[in-house]
DNA sequence: GCCATATGAGACATTCTTGTCTCATGAGAA
DNA sequence: TTCTCATGAGACAAGAATGTCTCATATGGC
């Protein structure tokens, strides 16, 4: 087997157990690295091969998760069209790693060590800025900070994420759920 | 001492303990008997005196938020006023527990056993049932329904107490940050 | 077929937390 | 003062999870 083979398996492997981890953690944060291994369908003596120890996987998955969310990012182009188009886009992007970012959102203890700090500045900021531009151009509200509405679409997405995973929800309803309550709250609109 | 003096000390200390340690497992999910113990300024000895063990003390716990959430949705007296109105005495009678809600809304494990089940579920569909008695006096949108609104009702809640205790946001902008996201959402309403 | 190597199984020590125990101490009641 | 009892300090064992190790096996390239 060449190197190049190698390390090619050994990044699709990497890649299938980090998913896999992220579903089980998103159920049960607290699941053993046994668990782990065997819902990746690995043994425990690979996992720990491939990642040094639960530390590291944890920190493995926040860059998945940072890296999801930066895609998701990207890909709902923030700066184009109208804020709440653009908020919109981004949910829908975002909805993928829904499950993910609930697990991260709720270990408060990753901020411990902030190795991956910036990372995760870095995409609050974007939204944060998508939320400013909203309210420059008239369209949100100004009574409400912007660092305060993107901590709400993390805490919507992860209630809707637990309520998708709990069954109390239906999946295809997600984006509607975290949109329409973020964007439009309960209040009905008077037809204008 | 009489019995009776006994009686009462012991439960002035329980409350307190469960108080220190609701605000310490807000902040650190994982926090150890030691650690909740020492918060509470009594010895680990003591505090397994007080409770069996670390279940019992998180099954407490989950009484107490039972028993403030309750007072809360008596308090607030959801029936009276209109809907939001209601909605916004729920949030500010919600918010000395807020805290302590968060830390039991991502204990994912609470329902295994689930003999604490049927207080949640009142409280559930206590606050459900004021989101309907909006929807069906047209004060609410019905196109979210009151599951979901109850569910971002905690979700934003664990959010604004976990930027509160993070000095991301002011503790005296709680009840608005919550509220008026949830009723209005980031959307500008046009003047009417 | 032969060899390299990634894998799985399992043993093992280590660490952390928990739960239980004993004993000395100090505060409060009689 | 004297007695009672809750408390704190600490030792101890049990259990769980982790991290590391060895060895047999099987898969894939040569």
């Amino acid at each position: 087997m060449s190197h190049m083979a190698y390390a090619c398996l050994m990044a699709v492997d990497r890649e299938h157990v980090l998913r896999s981890a992220a579903a089980l953690l998103a159920r049960k944060s607290t699941s053993t690295m046994d668990e782990v291994a065997k819902a990746a369908g690995i043994s425990r003596a690979t996992l720990h091969r491939l990642f040094a120890g639960r530390d590291a996987l944890v920190r493995a998955l926040e860059g998945l998760g940072i890296e999801e969310c930066e895609a998701a990012l990207t890909a709902a182009r923030l700066g184009e069209d109208t804020a709440p188009e653009a908020v919109r886009r981004l949910v829908r992007e975002l909805e993928p790693a829904a499950g993910l970012l609930a697990f991260l959102y709720t270990e408060n203890q990753l901020f411990e060590g902030e190795q991956l700090y910036e990372g995760w500045a870095r995409i609050d900021a974007g939204i944060a800025a998508l939320f400013r531009r909203g309210q420059q151009s008239g369209e949100f509200r100004i009574d409400l900070t912007p660092a305060w509405l993107t901590e709400a679409l993390y805490g919507l997405m992860a209630s809707a994420a637990w309520a998708v995973s709990e069954g109390r929800a239906a999946p295809k309803d997600f984006t509607h759920m975290v949109v329409e309550l973020l964007l439009g709250g309960a209040l009905r609109r008077e037809e204008s």
